[in-house]
DNA sequence: CACACGTGGGC
DNA sequence: TGCCCAAGTGT
């Protein structure tokens, strides 16, 4: 199964089954690229749909977004999890507008250096963005190539400079057509070649799939420890935060204690939430979002 | 390297 | 009903 046939394959599944997602519009510009990237770490297109177009509207550009307070980023951040993110966009919006002229660069290293741009969303918007050959690996993608070219029923541990290279190695060498069997990847792993229940009559790689080639037909499915959320110092995060965000000022403590009653546990969350910036005591017993 | 970090939907 | 999952990053 040599790698070019594979990208090939991959892309023109991808241009006649790929969802119609606005950030993957020709005019979807670098900034709007780099939002929906750092909204979808973990958490699902379906939810992130409505969050990116409405976030676009308000800050169409990094310096919209850098002259608002950290604050509204978080309000507007809304239920989509993991509130640092947001927190972290604004951050990045801040650096690109003072180290990049409000331009989001385009150079991988220069993106790694942002706030809240790991090894992933640096090569995703370099590919998507910029049309760059680059290694872009989601757990979707090493799903994908774990079972594709591995044999492998599921992706191991992420290593992460493995993956790079494993991944690089399947790109064609054009930078366009590079990119086009990145974002290809990714969706058939997002919709053909799925963690559960993999649609492999679906799937037009089936037939160079080593996975499928070695005979073997049921995935044992991603080993992953439990991760509980009922009742841990995240679900008092996010239940005080709920209350920051959909209340127009500051609240009092008081009013902040009536949403868990461990005393302890709350008094953890909110430290932990003034330590990462996420919320601040802007005056005596007056609890707000950054300003 | 393991763990912390939100949230809602599917089965 | 709970458990598993969804385009990761930072420490």
């Amino acid at each position: 199964m040599p790698a070019h046939n594979l990208a090939t394959t991959a892309v023109a599944w991808y241009d006649a089954n790929a969802r119609d997602l606005p950030w993957r519009s020709a005019d979807a510009t670098p900034w709007g690229v780099l939002v929906s990237e750092v909204m979808l770490q973990q958490t699902p297109v379906s939810r992130v749909l409505p969050a990116w177009l409405e976030w676009m509207a308000r800050w169409p550009t990094a310096a919209d977004l850098a002259a608002d307070a950290p604050g509204e980023a978080i309000r507007a951040w809304g239920r989509l999890g993991y509130p640092r993110r947001a927190l972290r966009l604004h951050e990045c919006a801040v650096a690109i507008v003072a180290s990049h002229g409000g331009e989001v660069p385009s150079d991988v290293d220069q993106l790694l250096a942002l706030p809240g741009i790991g090894a992933y969303t640096a090569r995703a918007v370099a590919a998507f963005a910029y049309r760059q050959r680059q290694p872009v690996v989601d757990t979707n993608v090493r799903r994908f190539v774990a079972r594709a070219v591995a044999g492998a029923p599921d992706a191991g541990p992420a290593t992460t400079a493995r993956d790079l290279t494993a991944v690089a190695e399947l790109l064609p060498e054009e930078p366009e057509l590079a990119a086009r069997a990145s974002v290809a990847f990714m969706e058939l792993g997002a919709l053909v070649c799925t963690a559960r229940n993999p649609r492999c009559v679906d799937c037009p790689i089936a037939t160079m799939c080593e996975f499928r080639l070695s005979g073997a037909v049921a995935p044992a499915g991603p080993t992953r420890r439990p991760q509980r959320y009922a009742g841990t110092d995240r679900q008092v995060r996010g239940l005080l935060l709920a209350v920051l965000r959909e209340s127009d000022g500051p609240v009092t403590r008081a009013r902040l204690d009536l949403v868990w009653p461990d005393a302890d546990q709350r008094g953890r969350a909110l430290a932990g939430l003034l330590a990462d910036g996420l919320v601040c005591e802007v005056k005596e017993d007056l609890i707000g979002l950054p300003g």
